[in-house]
RNA sequence: GCCGGCGUGGCGGAACUGGUAGACGCGGCGGACUCAAAAUCCGCAGCCUUCACGGGCGUGUGGGUUCGAUUCCCUCCGCCGGCACCA
C-alpha cells in the first residue's frame, strides 16, 4: 500500500483542534431529566500534587472510553471531575518553598487541567468541584452540623503520634523509626480530645448492605467484611487484687473464645489501661516500660510487628472459675482501642498468647482438642474441650454457649458482638484542611456554629512553621462570640480529615452552585437506582476511602437527603503503573533506557550503558519522577499525541492488573494508530457501491469485531477490546479493495466508531475525512448481525483419551452423531484408539473425545 | 504481624460459565522495497527431540477431583495492595 502522497498522521495538529470542539461549547454537558436514561460514570477525583502521573492517566482513560460508550449507546451520561485540594503535601510545601498552601493548590490544578484537557478525556468542566474553595468546604461544614443533630458528631478521644520537640501531631507517614521526620525526636502515643463521627452506629448496615452491591469486586467487599470485623464473644470481668488498687477493682475484658477460660492463665493490659498508668506512678519501671511502649507510635502495623515484650504487675487476677489468682502483665502489644483495651490469655489457643507465655515463662494449659493438635504448639482453631471440668467432651461452639450463660447467671459477664471498627476521628490539629463548624465557650461549652455564619473560612495570613498547629497559632482568627450567650468564646481549630472532603464529592458534582449543600432535585436525579452507575479508582482505596463514602451516604439519607442507600452501584479497580527501577552504585536512578539488561546463566543483571558498570535492579515500583522509572505524561503527549498513550493505557494490561512501564509498547501503539490512518486514506478514495457480493469471511469478521468490542466494554476487557480491532484492521489491510470497496469502506467506518471510545481524536478526523458531517461523539453506537457474525464453519477438536489428535473442519450446526461419526472416522483417531471406545464426550461446536482402555 | 490479591513463551498479555494453551502486541529472525539506512510491507517462531513426518513436555511448586484443569480444592514459594493522621 503505497501512502508516501497520502497526509502523514499527526496527532499534534489534529487533537487541539477536536478537544476546542469539546470543550468549548461543552458538548459533554450533563443536565438533569429528558427521555434517556442517566448513567453516571465517576473517577476517583486526584491529589493535586502538579503532577499529572501515570496512574491518573489510566484511571480516567478507563472511565473515559465507559462514557463515550455510553454516550453512543443512548444514555444521558453524568461524567466530571474535580480536585481533593486539602492536605499534608501542600502544608509541607508551604515550609518548603515559602508559598501559601492556598497559592500552590491552585497553580497546581491549573497545571494539570491544562494536561488533562490535553488527554481528551470527556469532562463536563461546568460540574468541577475544588474541596479546598468555601464554595465545597462551606457546604461540607453545613453537613457536618446536619450530622451532629442526627447525633452522629460527638466529642471523643483518640491516640496519636505527638512530637514533643515541634508540639505537634504527626501523621504516621511522618513518623520515621519512632521519630518525627523534622525534629528527630522520639514521638509518643498520646490520648487527645477528637470530633468523632458514629460510623459504628452503622456497622451492620455497612456489612448488610455489601449483599445488596453485586457489581463489586468481592475481594474489596472481603477486604470491608473483615475491616468491619464483627465477632460474637464475651465481656466479662475478673476480680483484680494489689496493692495500691480499690478494694473492688475489676479487670474487663472481651473474648470471642470463652471456651477456653479453663486454660486462662494469665491477663495483659495494654499500655494506655488506667491500671497500667496506675502502677506507673508508684513503679518507675512500669513507668519506663509504658514509655516505650508508647514511642511506637499508632500505626498498627508497627505495633504488630514489633517485638512482643511485656511488664509483669504486681496485680492479680482471680480467675472466675477456679479462684486462681492469676498474672497480670503489661503488653506492648495489647490495642488500647479494641475491646476493653485488656485481654485474657489462653496461651494453648492463640499464636501470639503463646509466644508471649512461652517467653516469660507462664503456664500453657491446653483445653481444646482436634485433629492437628501438636505437642508444644498452640493449637488455634475450635474442637472439643478437655481439661475443662465440667465442659469436657463439649464442643468449642457449646462451650462458648454454656460458659457465657454460666458468666451471665454469676453476673459477671455478657454475650456481646463485637466490631473492629472503630469510630472515626476526623480531627487534624493542621491549617489545610475544612474547619471545624464549632465554637467553645468558657460557659456555654461546646456550641455549633450558627448556620448562617458558614463557611467558616480559614483565614490566610498564617505562618507555617512546622511547630504546632498554624490555625491555633493565628493571632486572631479564633477569637469569636459565643452564638449562646454572646460572650468571648473561641473556634474549634481542628480542621477535618481530607477523607470527609472525599465522601461526598460525587454528590457536590451534581450541583456544584447551590447554596444548600445538595440540591435534591439534582442528586434524587443522578443517584436513583442505586448510585453512581459506574466508579473506577485503584485498589489501595478498597477499605477506607470507599466505607466512609459509603457511611456517609447513609448518614446523609439520614438526613433527608436523597442519596439513597449506597453511593457507588458498581466498582471497577484497577492496578498501578509500575516500573522497574535502578539504582546506580552512588544513588543515582537510572531510566530503563540507560542500563542494558543481561542474562548470565539464568540470573540477571543490569549495567548502565554509558559507564558499563553493575547496577541494582530494585523490585517493581509505582513509576515516579524521583525514582526515574517511567516518563510522565506532558513529554509523552508532545511526542505521541493523546490517542497513542490512551491506547497504550487500554491495551498493555487489563485494568485489573498491575500495569508495566515500557516505552516499546508505546511504541506499538503508534504504530497501529498509524496503520488505521492509512487504511482510512485508501479507504477515502474507494467508491461506496461495489457490484461484486459481500466477502462472507470479511463480513463475518466485521458483524463478530462489532460483537465482541461491545461485550469487552461492558466487561471492561479493554485490552481484548483493542486486540478485536487489531484483527480487524489487518483483516480489512488484508482484502481485496477492488473488488469489494464498499464493504471495505464500511469496515473501516465501523472500525473508526469502535475505536472511537479509546482515541477519539483520530477517528474523530478520520471519520469525518470519510465525508460524515454528524460527529462521532454524537452518532450511534454501531449495531451487528448475529447472522453475519457467525462462521460458518468451525474446527471440531478430535481427542483421544483427553489429547488432541486430529482437528476436523465440520458446519458450526452439526449435528452431535455426525460429530461423532466423523471424529471416529479421522484416520489419526483410527490409528490412537487401540480398543473400543468407552465413553464419547461431546461438546457442541468444540470437540469430540473418545475414552478408550 | 493481620486482612486481601496476583503468578501463563525472551516480554506485556489471550483463553466467555472445566473443553484446541499462547489471540493481539513488543522484542527476535528471514525476505521485499532502498545506493544505503529508517519507515513500511510479507513470512517464521513455546521448549526438547527428529533430516523429515511425527513424538514428548509445558500455565510458580507439590498433591487432589475429572474423560478432560491456566480455570475447582489443599500445601508450599515468590511478588504486590491495605492496616484507621499519605492520598
Amino acid at each position: 500500500m503505497n501512502t508516501t502522497s497520502t497526509p502523514k498522521y499527526a496527532p499534534q495538529a489534529i487533537e487541539a483542534k477536536w478537544q476546542e470542539t469539546w470543550f468549548k461549547p461543552n458538548v459533554f454537558k450533563a443536565e438533569a431529566g429528558g427521555a434517556k436514561p442517566k448513567y453516571y460514570v465517576l473517577e476517583m477525583l486526584p491529589y493535586p500534587s502538579g503532577q499529572l502521573h501515570m496512574g491518573h492517566v489510566r484511571n480516567y482513560t478507563l472511565g473515559d472510553v465507559l462514557a463515550r460508550y455510553k454516550r453512543a449507546k443512548g444514555f444521558n451520561v453524568m461524567h466530571p471531575m474535580g480536585w481533593d485540594a486539602f492536605g499534608l503535601p501542600a502544608e509541607n510545601a508551604a515550609m518548603k518553598r515559602k508559598t501559601h498552601p492556598k497559592q500552590w493548590t491552585l497553580n497546581n490544578i491549573a497545571e494539570m487541567k491544562k494536561i488533562m484537557r490535553q488527554f481528551g478525556w470527556s469532562y463536563d468542566w461546568s460540574k468541577e468541584v475544588t474541596s479546598c474553595l468555601p464554595s465545597y468546604y462551606g457546604p461540607q461544614q453545613a453537613l457536618f452540623l446536619d450530622m451532629f443533630d442526627k447525633g452522629l458528631v460527638y466529642r471523643g478521644e483518640a491516640l496519636v503520634n505527638w512530637d514533643p520537640i515541634d508540639q505537634t501531631v504527626l501523621a504516621n507517614e511522618q513518623v520515621v523509626d519512632g521519630k518525627g521526620w523534622r525534629s528527630g525526636a522520639p514521638v509518643e502515643r498520646r490520648k487527645m480530645p477528637q470530633w468523632c463521627l458514629a460510623i459504628t452506629k452503622y456497622a451492620d448496615q455497612l456489612l448488610a448492605d455489601l449483599d445488596k452491591l453485586p457489581n463489586w469486586p468481592q475481594r474489596v467487599k472481603t477486604m470491608q467484611e473483615n475491616w468491619l470485623g464483627k465477632s460474637y464473644g464475651v465481656e466479662f470481668y475478673f476480680k483484680l487484687t494489689g496493692e495500691g488498687l480499690p478494694a473492688d477493682a475489676k479487670l474487663q475484658v472481651y473474648t470471642t473464645r470463652p471456651d477456653t477460660i479453663m486454660g486462662t492463665s494469665f491477663a495483659v493490659l495494654s499500655p494506655e489501661h488506667e491500671y497500667s498508668a496506675l502502677l506507673a506512678q508508684t513503679d518507675p519501671k512500669a513507668a519506663a516500660f509504658i514509655a516505650e511502649a508508647k514511642a511506637m507510635g499508632t500505626a498498627q502495623e508497627i505495633v504488630d510487628r514489633a517485638e512482643k515484650k511485656g511488664y509483669p504487675t504486681p496485680y492479680k487476677a482471680i480467675h472466675p472459675f477456679t479462684n486462681e489468682a492469676m498474672p497480670v502483665w503489661i503488653g506492648n502489644f495489647v490495642l488500647a482501642t479494641y475491646g476493653t483495651g485488656a485481654i485474657k490469655s489462653a496461651p494453648a489457643h492463640d499464636e501470639r498468647d503463646h509466644a508471649f507465655a512461652t517467653k516469660y515463662n507462664l503456664p500453657i494449659r491446653p483445653v481444646v482438642t482436634g485433629p492437628g493438635v501438636e505437642e508444644g504448639k498452640p493449637y488455634a482453631p475450635k474442637g472439643t474441650l478437655i481439661n475443662s471440668g465440667k465442659w469436657d467432651g463439649l464442643t468449642s461452639d457449646a462451650a462458648i454457649q454454656a460458659v457465657i450463660a454460666e458468666m451471665e447467671q454469676l453476673g459477671i459477664g455478657k454475650g456481646k458482638t463485637q466490631w473492629r471498627l472503630r469510630d472515626w476521628g476526623v480531627s487534624r490539629q493542621r491549617y489545610w484542611g475544612c474547619p471545624i463548624p464549632f465554637i467553645h465557650c468558657p460557659k456555654c461549652g461546646v456550641v455549633a456554629a450558627p448556620r448562617e455564619t458558614l463557611p467558616i473560612q480559614l483565614p490566610e495570613d498564617v505562618e507555617f512553621t512546622g511547630s504546632g498547629n498554624p490555625l491555633a497559632n493565628h493571632p486572631t482568627w479564633k477569637q469569636t462570640t459565643c452564638p449562646t450567650c454572646g460572650g468571648a468564646a473561641e473556634r474549634e481549630t481542628d480542621t477535618m480529615d481530607t477523607f470527609m472532603d472525599s465522601s461526598w464529592y460525587y454528590l457536590r458534582y451534581l450541583c456544584p452552585y447551590t447554596k444548600e449543600p445538595l440540591d435534591k432535585a439534582a442528586v434524587g436525579y443522578w443517584m436513583a437506582g442505586g448510585g453512581v452507575d459506574q466508579y473506577i479508582g485503584g485498589i489501595e482505596h478498597a477499605v477506607l476511602h470507599l466505607l466512609y463514602a459509603r457511611f456517609f451516604t447513609k448518614a446523609l439519607r439520614d438526613c433527608g437527603y436523597p442519596v439513597g442507600d449506597e453511593p457507588f452501584k458498581a466498582l471497577l479497580c484497577h492496578g498501578m503503573v509500575v516500573g522497574n527501577t535502578y539504582q546506580a552504585a552512588d544513588g543515582r536512578y537510572l531510566y530503563p533506557r540507560e542500563v542494558e539488561l543481561r542474562d548470565a546463566d539464568g540470573v540477571k543483571a543490569a549495567f548502565e550503558r554509558a559507564t558499563g558498570a553493575e547496577v541494582k535492579i530494585l523490585p517493581m515500583e509505582k513509576i515516579s519522577k524521583s525514582k526515574n522509572n517511567g516518563d510522565s505524561p506532558d513529554g509523552l503527549l508532545a511526542k505521541y499525541g493523546a490517542d497513542t498513550l490512551r491506547l497504550y493505557m487500554l491495551f498493555t494490561a487489563p485494568p485489573e492488573r498491575d500495569l508495566e512501564w515500557s516505552e516499546a509498547a508505546i511504541e506499538g501503539a503508534w504504530r497501529f494508530l498509524n496503520r488505521v490512518w492509512a487504511l482510512a486514506q485508501v479507504a477515502a478514495e474507494l467508491p461506496t457501491t461495489q457490484t461484486a457480493a459481500p466477502d462472507r469471511a470479511l463480513q463475518q469478521k466485521l458483524h463478530s469485531t462489532i460483537a465482541k468490542v461491545s461485550a469487552d466494554i461492558e466487561r471492561f476487557q479493554y485490552n481484548t477490546m483493542v486486540a478485536a480491532c487489531m484483527e480487524l484492521t489487518n483483516a480489512l489491510q488484508a482484502a481485496d479493495s477492488a473488488a469489494q470497496p464498499a464493504l471495505v469502506r464500511e469496515g473501516v467506518a465501523t472500525l473508526l466508531r469502535l475505536l472511537n471510545p479509546a482515541c477519539p481524536h483520530i477517528t474523530e478526523e478520520l471519520w469525518a475525512m470519510l465525508g460524515n458531517s454528524t460527529p462521532l461523539h454524537a452518532t450511534d453506537w454501531p449495531t451487528f448481525n448475529p447472522a453475519l457474525a457467525q462462521a460458518e464453519e468451525i474446527t471440531l477438536v478430535v481427542q483421544v483419551n483427553g489429547k488432541v489428535r486430529a482437528k476436523l473442519v465440520v458446519p458450526h450446526d452439526i449435528a452431535k452423531d455426525s460429530a461423532i461419526a466423523l471424529a471416529k472416522a479421522a484416520p489419526e483417531v483410527q490409528e490412537w484408539l487401540s480398543g473400543p471406545v468407552l465413553k464419547e464426550v461431546y461438546v457442541p461446536g468444540r470437540l469430540v473425545n473418545l475414552v478408550g482402555a
